[in-house]
RNA sequence: GGGUGAUUAGCUCAGAUGGUUAGAGCGCCUGCCUUACAAGCAGGAGGUCACUGGUUCGAGUCCAGUAUCACCCA
């Protein structure tokens, strides 16, 4: 097999997704002797097709899957979809609709049989799509929430909570979609703030002395209102207002909010001065009554504390079926409900023949125009307001009172908040916490009826006797359909509810429902519930991740995961939220065609800031394809070195006359204990970037750069003279003669090896093809399983032995030897081949360099001669500190004195800036006496290097300006 | 109206438990097609950490307030 010179992922990702599938690793094994580690995926959308959000609420998953099956978890990753009730019968609709099919005309069985054809045809396009983003689910497992299984869960989970008492069917106030044809949860309704006008119509009363004049924003509601509200006490209520204000005033006073405060009270005295003889008055009029205009009704002027003095007329129209706020009202006055509006949006029959049928904007046109033709419509003024709209529509959401179900949340708000105080299940990131816990403490009640077809039905029947018009009112909760009683007559039958469940009361089970529950012998239940670790987008912490704690807690009794991670959503770059109608959502499937899964994720994962929200640009991609080309092209360096033979890749001992060994080998350590750390507790970028800079600026910058000559010019076979003794190692175990090309083989497989694996969970296509390349020619990687699939190697062990900090330091040095010399020549325009000379001088912490690492000064550095010397060298120089040593790069007839002056002088200013800051640090008492004695000998000796750098960096200016005045002389 | 969060380089973001001269990628400037990579290499410029106070020996980090923005709820 050979290393193609460009990596090819439209070519690699299928075959590589094949030989995943074929080895059948990612399927879920109940192994008793291994951890359990389960993670179920939030669902999307049946309908759903890929796009950057499923990106952004997949890989997270993927990544910590992989790595725990690669830490030896029994890991499982359970794939599924949920039905969408209202997304998918929008679909199937408008698929008939193309076809010239009312779904009305099917009726209700022949829809639904329409809607699972549609299912089995089209419902797996996402599960699909996740494949080629790498997922590594065990798709055997693939469940949905209309699988019988979970129907069985749904069934049973109403049934438990009608027993507890926590469901009940009642008269509600609900966010009607006329559109969708079904109730919206608040949740499902978005405000959004549009124009509009407020209508000022005079009531008059009925015995003429005068007339109530209300303001509304929906004038087509008046048919329907049963009352006008006026405040009881106008008075009391503005001047409370007033003090209130004036207070305010005074706790501001000085700070911007003043003048806001000041305007406020002036506001509240000119009401008083100027309305609130009239507050008043209309007070005076409780009990009389007012004509609706354009009926022939009259209604009642009541009084309620809702009614605001400050604002408006003092008077409110109260129509209690068409609005939250009158509704409540209503009930505290005992009003009638009289619904003019129905639920196709049109107006019903309790309106005035004239205005029955029309839907209800032509209705409000309609009305403006004869309430002023009739004298009513006192003026018209334009304002913008909030107003609720459909989640899906966009159509203006319609409050409509109507019998729903209901689940009692606050007593299974108690126990789920419980669990995240104590600890039982942990958010990450923590901060949001402070929302979960503001949601359970102003819980409301779960509205979890749909007007809907597709959806799990409502278990409960209705008596239909023969002969009586109506169903029994009162419904028996059943799965089934009961047995008649014995009375009923001949004909008689019982009728299932028509309404179907939420979406969610199937999603809030999903834990535990795909696992087998409610059996609770299900083996899958047994090992793998609770699950660990469940991720989802903080955006419906609400809808899904608290319903499913309260529902884990409430059916199992335990809590459905012990962590909840959350991430943010997709935005483009201007900062908008990626959403479909704004068509500026990337094309994830062309993305990954062209760059490949891996640089999709690699960019995600690096990018996605703990909880926060992404910003995606082509940048963002960029990152993730640069980082996969530079793997790709490291791997085919070392692989032209391989290729010749076998390699051994298992773990060789490092050998102490190689530095950058050692180095490199402490640094991986460093890279592995991270990275490890960092997605164990789901800080996924930071890995991300561990890896970046350990892969990119120390292992190929540095280490790939300095073994190079060691690969490419050593003889491969022992019969040079390159022969190593054995024994002269860091390590316990005795290393057989070997050549030293050989060796370097071995170490550098090693490492590699370690490096794909710990870049394998973010980027799984490309680590396995490369390791799969390399396996075929040779290398044995690993033992067992994991020589078939990178996917289940082993992940790399942590060794602090194999940490050597004083190394790294050593090393470090002889790096800003090079770093200094290349500074030199991009000051000074030397070219490359330009024979530099050094000299170096050491200090006595710093023992004699090894004849290697003269070699790596020269060879990186491209320095022709090193001299170790004591003094400092005659000539024009350029000279570098670093830490234990000094050097002199000699530039006699190629130096520009004046560059060379002004970057020492820009380094003195540097050192001094950090001397005077430890200085000013050390000069304090306070910091002396009170500090750590650790931090204090830390700041001393810092300070202490840096004059001594100092010192030099100044002898070094005054000796350039010296010999540059010798020389001219 | 209530709640929550954010504000660090031109842009996107890192900066555990307060303690080196505040970092990275992209972009920008200079020089390089050096036999893995121009999607690259080497070097460089660029920040009074939103503002005002406070706590502390010491604040980008903790506290209070202000401003701006975002999200959620009413």
């Amino acid at each position: 097999m050979d290393f193609p010179k460009t990596y090819d992922p439209h070519e690699v990702e299928p075959r590589i997704w094949k030989l995943w599938e074929d080895g059948g690793f990612f399927k879920g094994q109940r192994d008793e002797s291994k951890k359990p580690f389960c993670v179920v995926i939030p669902p999307p959308n049946v309908t759903g097709v890929l796009h950057i959000g499923h990106v952004l609420d997949n890989t997270p998953q993927d990544i910590i899957v992989r790595y725990k099956r690669m830490n030896g978890f029994a890991a499982l990753w359970l794939p599924g979809t949920d039905h969408a009730g209202i997304a998918t019968q929008n679909v199937v609709k408008q698929a008939l609709d193309a076809d010239g099919l009312d779904y009305r005309d099917l009726g209700r069985e022949g829809f639904l049989e329409k809607v699972w054809d549609w299912k089995e045809h089209h419902g797996s396009t996402i599960i699909r799509q996740l494949k080629r983003l790498g997922c590594s689910c065990d798709f055997s497992r693939e469940r949905f929430t209309m699988d019988e299984g979970l129907s069985n869960a749904v069934e049973k989970c109403f049934l438990t909570l009608h027993e507890r008492g926590l469901i009940y069917k009642g008269p509600y106030m609900i966010n009607w979609c006329v559109r969708c044809h079904t109730a919206l949860s608040d949740d499902e309704v978005e405000h959004v703030e549009r124009g509009g006008n407020f209508w000022y119509i005079k009531y008059p009363l009925v015995d003429g002395t005068g007339e109530a004049i209300v303001a509304t924003t929906r004038p087509e509601t008046m048919l329907g209102d049963t009352a006008i509200a006026v405040h009881p006490e106008p008075e009391k209520d503005l001047n409370r207002r007033l003090s209130e204000a004036k207070a305010k005033l005074e706790r501001v006073s000085g700070s911007k909010e003043e003048k806001e405060a000041r305007a406020d009270v002036q506001r509240l005295e000119k009401r008083i001065e100027e309305y609130l003889p009239r507050l008043k008055e209309v007070a005076t009029w409780v009990g009389r009554r007012v004509l609706l205009p354009l009926t022939v009704r009259t209604i009642p002027i009541i009084a309620d504390e809702y009614v605001k003095t400050d604002l408006g007329t003092g008077m409110l129209k109260v129509t209690p079926a068409h609005d939250p706020n009158d509704y409540e009202i209503g009930k505290r006055h005992g009003l009638d409900e009289i619904a003019v509006i129905g639920f196709t949006g049109r107006m019903t029959d309790e309106a005035p023949i004239e205005y029955r049928g029309l839907e209800r904007i032509a209705c409000r046109r309609a009305i403006e125009k004869d309430l002023d033709a009739q004298g009513f419509l006192e003026k018209k003024e334009q304002k913008t307001q909030s107003i609720g709209v459909c989640y899906r529509c966009e159509q203006i959401v319609e409050p409509l009172i109507s019998e729903q179900w209901f689940v009692r949340m606050k007593p299974l708000a108690e126990k789920a908040k419980a669990a995240v105080e104590s600890g039982d299940i942990k958010i990450i990131p923590k901060k949001f916490e402070a929302n979960y816990f503001h949601w359970m403490n102003n819980v409301r009640d779960w509205c979890i009826s749909r007007q809907l077809w597709w959806g799990h039905r409502i278990p409960a029947w209705y008596l239909q006797i023969e002969g009586e018009e109506l169903p029994r009112p009162e419904p028996k909760i059943s799965a089934k359909e009961p047995p008649l009683p014995d009375d009923a007559p001949e004909g008689s039958r019982w009728i299932q509810d028509e309404d179907v469940l939420d979406t969610w009361f199937s999603s809030w089970l999903w834990p535990f429902s795909t696992l087998g529950w409610p059996d609770e012998d299900a083996p899958d239940y047994k090992f793998w519930y609770p699950t660990t670790w469940l991720n989802s987008g903080k955006d419906i912490l609400f809808f899904w991740d608290a319903r499913m704690i309260m529902a884990g807690l409430e059916f199992t009794g335990r809590a459905p995961f012990s962590e909840l991670y959350l991430h943010g959503i997709a935005r483009d770059e201007q900062g908008r939220k990626i959403s479909k109608s704004l068509g500026n959502s990337p094309d994830v499937l062309n993305l990954i065609d062209t760059c490949g899964a891996d640089s999709l994720r690699m960019a995600i994962t690096s990018h996605i800031p703990a909880g926060e929200d992404i910003r995606l640009s082509d940048e963002v991609f960029d990152f993730g394809r640069h980082f996969c080309n530079k793997l790709w092209n490291a791997c085919r360096l070392i692989f032209t070195y391989f290729k010749e033979g076998e390699v051994s890749a298992l773990k060789p001992e490092v050998r102490t006359e190689y530095p950058e060994d050692r180095w490199i080998e402490s640094r991986l350590q460093s890279a592995i204990k991270s990275v490890s750390a960092a997605i164990e507790v789901s800080e996924f970028n930071r890995a991300a970037h561990h890896l970046h800079s350990f892969f990119w600026s120390e292992f190929c910058d540095w280490y790939l750069e300095i073994i190079k000559p060691r690969l490419a010019t050593e003889p491969r076979s022992a019969d040079g003279d390159t022969d190593v003794p054995s024994g002269n190692t860091t390590g316990m175990m005795p290393v057989p003669p070997q050549t030293v090309r050989a060796y370097t083989e071995s170490l550098v497989a090693h490492f590699l090896g370690s490096i794909l694996k710990l870049l394998h969970p973010m980027i799984p296509y490309i680590t396995e093809e490369i390791w799969q390349i390399l396996r075929a020619n040779g290398l044995n990687f690993e033992k067992g399983r994991g020589l078939l699939s990178i996917s289940v190697a082993e992940w790399p062990s942590f060794e602090e032995s194999r940490i050597d900090l004083g190394l790294e330091d050593r090393v470090e040095s002889l790096f800003d030897v090079v770093r200094g010399v290349r500074r030199v020549r991009a000051d000074m325009n030397i070219e490359r081949r330009t024979a530099l000379t050094v000299s170096l001088i050491l200090s006595e912490n710093f023992s004699a360099p090894s004849e290697r690492e003269i070699d790596i000064l020269k060879n990186v550095g491209f320095i022709d001669r090193i001299d170790i010397v004591s003094q400092e060298p005659e000539g024009l120089t350029s000279a570098l500190v670093a830490k234990g040593l000094q050097a002199f790069v000699h530039l006699s007839g190629v130096i520009d004195v004046e560059k060379e002056s002004a970057r020492l002088k820009k380094k003195l200013g540097e050192l001094e800036r950090g001397i005077d800051a430890a200085d000013k640090k050390l000069s304090n008492p306070g910091f002396v006496d009170r500090a750590p004695e650790e931090v204090v000998r830390e700041t001393k000796d810092k300070r202490d290097e840096l004059a001594r750098q100092k010192e030099q960096v100044a002898a070094f200016l005054a000796s350039l300006q010296g010999a540059e005045s010798r020389e001219r002389e």
